[in-house]
DNA sequence: TTATATGCAAAGTGTTTGCATAGCA
DNA sequence: TGCTATGCAAACACTTTGCATATAA
């Protein structure tokens, strides 16, 4: 994996974010400094990225994927109604299994994810008034 | 939500299943018993059927939603060089903090999923090689 | 009877890819 | 120098949607 300026930016534009853009949302906030960089290339990155480990694809639903500079434990809620994704209070997560309890297969774990899905509060709301 | 053929066919085919089917795995299911079923059809289908919380639209990775019969606690380990998703076994699941702990929002948590990922056996043992 | 669901096909959305050029090592 | 990354635009894969018709309640 060569360095080059546009690897570099979307990496700092993606560790300034505590949220999880998608990949136009950092395509934007990349262009600012980089007016010419392609969207091809923002996929490539992440992509990239991704698989050395570096940063986190996530697929949330909602259609999009999502990435995360912070390669570490999450918990999201998702609404099944209108798609949104919320971040849970820390304290919430648990204490996982030892990664290396998965099995005794020669997997590679780098880390985990967990996600609540139900009705957000808006979504409960209106669908009560049906 | 009417009670058509369609949509009972369409849960009789994926409680068939111990995976997770995409949309057009279950379509082509369908077709055998429904030839003239339409893929929106069963879209629009599993689309309500997850929203009512009688099924579960997941959002595992490689681009395309699976769909899980049984809205019930899972553990799934993706690659994220491959993509591919692989159950993990039962006694693995952890006992997550009581759903009303998430905070006293009026969210509704009709469950959760647990993903580990990393490098599937097969990218991991590619992966030495370079 | 009438509002919801269907089949069909077209449109949409997000993502990937081929190719010629640029630029890192 | 040689090989990887880029920009651009076209192609792709999956999903959603408009519309006329069919059908459940």
């Amino acid at each position: 994996m060569r360095n080059t300026e546009q690897k570099s930016v979307i990496l700092e534009v993606l560790q300034t974010h505590k949220d999880h853009p998608t990949a136009d949302q950092i395509y934007s906030e990349v262009r600012e400094r980089l007016p010419r960089i392609s969207l091809g290339t923002v996929y490539r990155n992440l992509e990239k990225m991704s698989q050395a480990g570096v940063i986190l694809k996530l697929e949330l639903g909602g259609g999009q994927k999502r990435f995360d500079p912070t390669p570490s434990d999450h918990a999201h809620f998702r609404c099944v109604i209108c798609s949104a994704v919320e971040d849970l209070p820390e304290d919430l997560r648990i204490d996982l299994p030892e990664l290396s309890t998965l099995d005794n297969s020669k997997r590679v774990v780098l880390g985990n994810t967990l996600e609540y899905y139900g009705y957000c509060e808006k979504c409960a709301a209106e669908r009560q008034l049906n």
